[in-house]
DNA sequence: TCACTCTCGGGGAGCGATTTCTCGGGAACC
DNA sequence: GGTTCCCGAGAAATCGCTCCCCGAGAGTGA
C-alpha cells in the first residue's frame, strides 16, 4: 500500500523529476507532449505529492490555524454560533484552497501547546477567537511573526481584527424600544471582562444618555440561568420597567421565563429585546426580537483578512454594521 | 525572524544533531549532564522541531482529520450537535497530543479535495461523520488504507464505526408514551435516506407492533418547518390521536407549533417527545421530553477507537445506550 | 592486565519534494 | 554559413529532521 513518489512517476514516463514536478505544478515552461505522458503516468499510478515534502521546501503548509481561546465552562465554544462561525470560516478556506486546524485554548496548558504548535510551522496564519480581554494569547501569537488575524478586538494593538459593530448594535435595540413607546428601559449585561460585553454596555448608556434617560442595570454573564437571575433582581428593585435589552439571546430566554413566572406578559407589560439571533431565538414563546450578528460574513471578512495579510497586502481592521430582527417580544 | 534548526542548536550546545534529537524525543540514553546542556541551548534559542521535516522521516503527522460529509443545505453542519461533537473530539485528541483538522465535504469537487487529501499523507487517521447512506466517502477512503472510523453505521461493511443506537431511543420514547396510557401514537420521521431516521422510524414501529398498535406515520426531512407541517398532516389524517414521536427535536419544536395553533393543548391532548435533547429542547413551552444523544461519549468514543485503530488495535464497532429526558411535553 | 561487553555520542544516509543551474539544440539574425 | 539567443529538460543541491551503524571509552570478570 506504499504511495508511489515523483521519482517512480518521473521513471515510468522517462523523464526526469524536474519535468514531473513542473507538470505537477502547473508551470507553463513544459511541452504539451511530455506534460500528456507524465499526466498519463500520474493517472495510471494514482500518484499524489507527499505534503510534508513538499512543506519543507517550500516553506508553504496552505494550512490556516482557527484558535479558540476560552476557559473552560466554553463561554465561546458552548456558544450557538461557534458551528457557525467554524462552518464559514471552513467554506471560505475550502474555496481559497486552504485547510482548516482547529485548535481549542482551554487551560494555561493547551495555551503552551497552541504556541508550540505554531512556532513548529505548521500552519502559514491563524485566526484567534478570543474574547477574553485578558487573553496572552493574542500577543504572545503575534510575537511570532506569523500573520494573525482576531476575530474580535483584542488588548495587543498590533493584531488586526474584524470586528462586530457591539455599541451600534446595542443603540439599534435601544432606538428600537424608543420607538415602540418604552420609557424604563433595563439591560442585562454579559461578563465584563469581555470585549464584546463592554461594548455591548456602553451602546446602552450612551443612547439612553443621549435621550436624558437613566440607565437600569443588571449583571450576567452570557448564560441563561443568569439572564433569569438578573430578570428577578431587575423587577424586584424597578418594578416600573417596560422594557429590557439582554446582551445575548440566552440570557433573553432566561428573562423570558421568568418573566412568564412573573405573571409580566411579553411584549404587553414588558418588551425583550436580545442580541446575536442564534437559531433558539425563533423558537421562542414569543419569539425573540434579536439584534442580528452576521457571523458567517464575519467569518468570511476574516478568512479574507488573513489571506491578505499573508500575501503582504493591507491589514486594516474591519467593522461589522449589524440589523435589528424584530419579532414577537417587542 | 528565522527560527533555528536543530544544527544550530547542537553547535550552541556542542554537540551532535544526534544527541539534541535525542533530547528533544526523550529517549533515555542520554546522559544527564548532555541533556541539561541540550535543554539549555533550547531554550536560550527558542528552538522548536520544524514539523514538515520531521513528519517526512517519521511517516507520522499526529494529525486527524475530521470529514463531516454532507449535502450543501447541511443536514449535520447545521445541527446544534455539531458544535458538541468537534468539541468533544477536539478536547480529546488535545490530551492524546494530536491535531485536528476539520474538513466539511459538501459536494463532490470538495469530496475530491478531500480524498486528495488524505492521499498526500497529510493525516494518521480519519474521523468520518457520513450520514447519508449513499455515500461514497466512507468506502472511497478506506480504501485508501489509512484507518477510518465512521461516526455511524455505513453501508461500506469494513468500516469500524461508533453509532448510537437509534432503535433503542426510539423504543424507549414509545414505550415511555405507553406508560403514559397514550393510545394513538403517531411519528414524523427524518429524511429516510438517512441511516438514523430509518433506524428511529423501525425502533418505533416495531415497538408499536409488540403491543399489536397501528403505526402512524408522516414524512419529514429533520427541519423545524418540516416537522410542523407533518403535524398538520397528521391532525388531518387522524384527528384522534394523542401522542407524536418526532425523530428529532427540531421537528418536535415545529410540531408543537402547529399544535398550539390548532388548540391542541400539550400534553393534555397531545404528548410530544423528540430526540437528540439539543439545547433548545429546553427553552420551548411546553419544554420538550427528548431522547437524549450522549454526543460527548460518542465522540469520544470515536477517538478512543480511531487511536487503537492507529496503534493496530482492535476495531470492534461501539454501540452508544441513550437515555430518555422527561420534561413538560409529555 | 587483558579481553570482552556494554553505553553512549557522532557521522551520515536517507525521507520526497522544489528549485537553481547547466547545457544541448534549434531558431533567428546578420 | 556562422554566431547569438532562447527555450526546455536534466543533474544535483537543498530543506530539517530521524535513525541506523559504528567506534571510543568505561566497566567487569578472570
Amino acid at each position: 500500500m506504499k504511495r508511489p513518489t515523483l521519482e517512480v512517476v518521473a521513471a515510468r514516463a522517462g523523464v526526469s523529476k524536474s519535468s514531473v514536478s513542473r507538470v505537477i505544478n502547473g508551470e507553463t515552461t513544459v511541452a504539451p507532449q511530455i506534460r500528456d505522458v507524465v499526466m498519463q503516468a500520474v493517472h495510471e499510478l494514482g500518484y499524489v505529492p507527499n505534503g510534508a515534502a513538499r512543506n519543507l521546501v517550500t516553506r508553504r503548509t496552505d494550512t490556516l490555524a482557527v484558535v479558540v481561546s476560552d476557559p473552560p465552562q466554553g463561554v465561546v465554544s458552548d456558544d450557538p454560533l461557534f458551528s457557525a462561525v467554524v462552518r464559514a470560516v471552513s467554506r471560505e478556506l475550502e474555496t481559497a484552497g486552504k485547510r482548516l486546524v482547529l485548535m481549542l485554548a482551554e487551560s494555561d496548558q493547551s495555551r503552551t501547546r497552541v504556541e508550540q504548535y505554531i512556532a513548529g510551522a505548521h500552519v502559514d496564519g491563524v485566526l484567534l477567537v478570543a474574547l477574553h480581554g485578558t487573553d496572552p494569547l493574542p500577543a504572545a501569537l503575534s510575537r511570532q511573526g506569523l500573520p494573525v488575524v482576531s476575530f474580535n478586538r483584542t488588548s495587543s494593538q498590533d493584531v488586526p481584527y474584524v470586528a462586530l459593530d457591539n455599541a451600534g448594535g446595542a443603540a439599534l435595540a435601544v432606538r428600537h424600544l424608543l420607538e415602540r413607546g418604552r420609557r424604563r428601559i433595563a439591560t442585562i449585561t454579559g461578563p465584563l471582562e469581555l470585549h464584546e460585553a463592554r461594548e455591548r454596555l456602553d451602546g446602552y448608556r450612551h443612547t439612553l444618555r443621549d435621550t436624558g434617560r437613566r440607565s437600569i442595570v443588571a449583571l450576567g454573564d452570557f448564560t441563561r440561568g443568569s439572564g433569569a437571575e438578573a430578570m428577578r433582581q431587575l423587577l424586584e428593585d424597578d418594578p416600573d420597567l417596560d422594557a429590557v435589552f439582554a446582551a445575548n439571546d440566552l440570557m433573553a430566554i432566561g428573562a423570558l421565563r421568568t418573566l412568564h413566572q412573573a405573571g409580566r406578559r411579553v411584549p404587553e407589560d414588558v418588551a425583550v429585546v436580545g442580541f446575536d439571533d442564534i437559531e433558539a431565538a425563533s423558537y421562542t414563546t414569543p419569539s425573540l426580537t434579536s439584534v442580528r450578528s452576521p457571523m458567517a460574513d464575519q467569518a468570511t471578512a476574516a478568512v479574507h483578512l488573513l489571506l491578505s495579510l499573508i500575501d503582504g497586502g493591507p491589514t486594516d481592521p474591519v467593522i461589522m454594521p449589524n440589523e435589528l430582527v424584530v419579532r414577537e417580544s417587542s
